[in-house]
DNA sequence: CTGTTAGCGCTTTCAC
DNA sequence: GTGAAAGCGCTAACAG
């Protein structure tokens, strides 16, 4: 014997009224007598009828579904983000589909193509590094697109992110301060353009001000992986820096603990500062002290522009850029 | 001007073939003449046609999505569940529908409705405590559920563990070995069977064995975080204990930084053993010996099973119990 | 304020 | 191997 569905039409025989006015009173209409809604109310009730969502994707064309694109949930930083989405999204009454793309080309066009297909009202994408094919399949499609923590040069869509640039600055800055002269530059690839653009930029813009000449040897591209800081022992101490500005929490304390395992003192003798201020920092032995991005705050506020643009809303301005600290701990003098 | 939306009938029409054919094509269905098949796909490929996933979930009542009820995506030992959750449905062409819960009765409940009504086909659920309200929706619905990393008391549905009991265990054990008498268990809430009953009896055994008398006073309830770790110094303290088996990563991180930010030397004075082997005990200085769980394997697990349960293979067990490992760090002798 | 009537785009018998 | 036709359960004009 299957699962007896009961469905809008056992409900609207049983109240003696037609579909469109159970439709109505489910979706709140206001067009409906009082004395009617309460009997359609309780016929609902008691036939413990259950709206299909699926049926009203179709008639209606809309899903209250967005999909999220991120690179890896068991990754803190977007796992932050995507924290702060869901928040949003169930305030608005959307649902999210969840897909990890580990940043690869195929995935991330893969996933988006099933996206669109489940009909998604828009879609949050994260992702270092924004592909022509990527960006293609977006601007193809009018579902309306808004990146959270990621970067599109050619600001085509609407995106959520802090200041890289100015943020990777003022920690230059602060390391230049304190007297260093040989200031690492650890980052992921290169490529990706928060990195090689902002953060880069934000680094050398500090050193031109200070007069410091930029050493392509300061420079290291790495994964962003604990294990990757660990490795890097020989090759910062083979380049006689004596500080580095670190783009990842995870990269910083690796690098962190391979020195004083080492026996090198930070920050007396080498200083740190990273970018996200994730608990990695506080738990860290010394802290470290780090750039503080509203991680949560960029996952919810890209989630609210996503649905003013699913809404049709006029957007003042779709590339938002939310504010950045500077909280310092003890990996710094 | 709409976007003029393509459909099976027009692929159809150009094909001069019936929708049935074309649907059959789409879904790989062998009784199409070779010919024929090669003539839609072409169609397919010229009129760029996407078939639309809500109509077909209409139509044949699967949807291809199931949900997954998470307390926190931001918490990394939910985050790596997730992680296998996800990776293992994309395997099996799924996609998951994420929502937070926060643990919180009332979002649960919420939550799987709204799941429900959007049809999926199947639900993970996760979560420190399942009630008996969580409980009655999952047997009420014909949807099938796996428990993934979460206990449920009477095993009514499927689920996908460690045995946290003899984990406990042997952590107590490992610290009984080293000479501790007075050993705390700090966990969360013990209204959670996961820590009231499973890990709680462990470490009862264990002192059982050893013949060591239990004492409630070294049983210290606590939040999962950081911050509760760290606030627990003089409590730990005032209690006399030498040891600790600690239920979460975080906690036990702020348990050893108090310990040592006060001069207590780890592990000569104060040895402790927490349970999910995550990036934070090899970041904490010393480093944290640790049970280790498959969390990626647990959610990859319940996926599976999940995809079994929906479709509606014969299954020899639902409660999966999968291996663990102890590894010793710096902060045991 | 309420009912009628078309679909939404696809799957799925059932014939041929 | 292929087509015709009947829905899946709901929304959305359009009347009245």
């Amino acid at each position: 014997m299957e699962k007896q569905t009961i469905t809008i039409y056992d409900v609207a025989r049983e109240a003696s009224v037609s579909m469109a006015t159970v439709s109505r009173v489910v979706n709140g209409n206001p067009n409906v007598k009082p004395a009617t809604r309460k009997k359609v109310l309780e016929v609902i009730e008691r036939l413990d009828y259950r709206p299909n969502a699926v049926a009203r994707g179709l008639a209606s064309k809309r899903t209250t579904t967005v999909g999220v694109i991120i690179p890896d949930v068991a990754n803190t930083y977007f796992a932050s983000l995507a924290r702060g989405i869901d928040d949003v999204a169930t305030m608005y009454k959307y649902n999210i589909i969840l897909a990890n793309s580990d940043g690869d080309d195929k995935k991330e066009i893969n996933v988006l193509n099933t996206l669109l297909a489940k009909q998604v009202d828009g879609i949050i994408f994260m992702g270092h590094h924004l592909t022509d094919e990527v960006r293609g399949e977006f601007s193809r499609s009018k579902t309306p697109v808004v990146l959270a923590g990621s970067i599109d040069p050619d600001n085509q869509v609407g995106s959520v992110n802090i200041d890289y640039l100015e943020a990777t600055k003022d920690a230059t800055d602060e390391l230049i301060k304190s007297g260093n002269k040989k200031i690492a530059f650890v980052s992921g690839a290169l490529i990706d353009p928060i990195n090689g653009v902002s953060r880069l930029n934000g680094y050398k813009k500090s050193l031109a001000e200070s007069k410091i000449s930029f050493n392509e040897g300061l420079v290291f591209e790495c994964d962003y992986s604990y294990k990757a800081g660990l490795g890097l022992f020989d090759r910062i101490q083979n380049s006689g820096a004596t500080a580095a500005v670190v783009a990842d929490d995870e990269l910083a304390v690796g690098l962190l603990n391979t020195l004083t395992d080492h026996g090198v003192k930070v920050p007396e003798e080498f200083e740190i500062i990273t970018s996200n201020n994730s608990l990695y920092t506080d738990i860290a032995r010394p802290s470290v002290t780090s750039i503080s991005q509203p991680l949560y705050d960029i996952g919810a506020v890209a989630m609210r522009l996503l649905t003013k643009l699913m809404n049709k809303e006029e957007i003042d301005e779709k590339t938002i850029i939310l504010p950045y600290g500077l909280i310092k701990k003890d990996s710094t003098k």
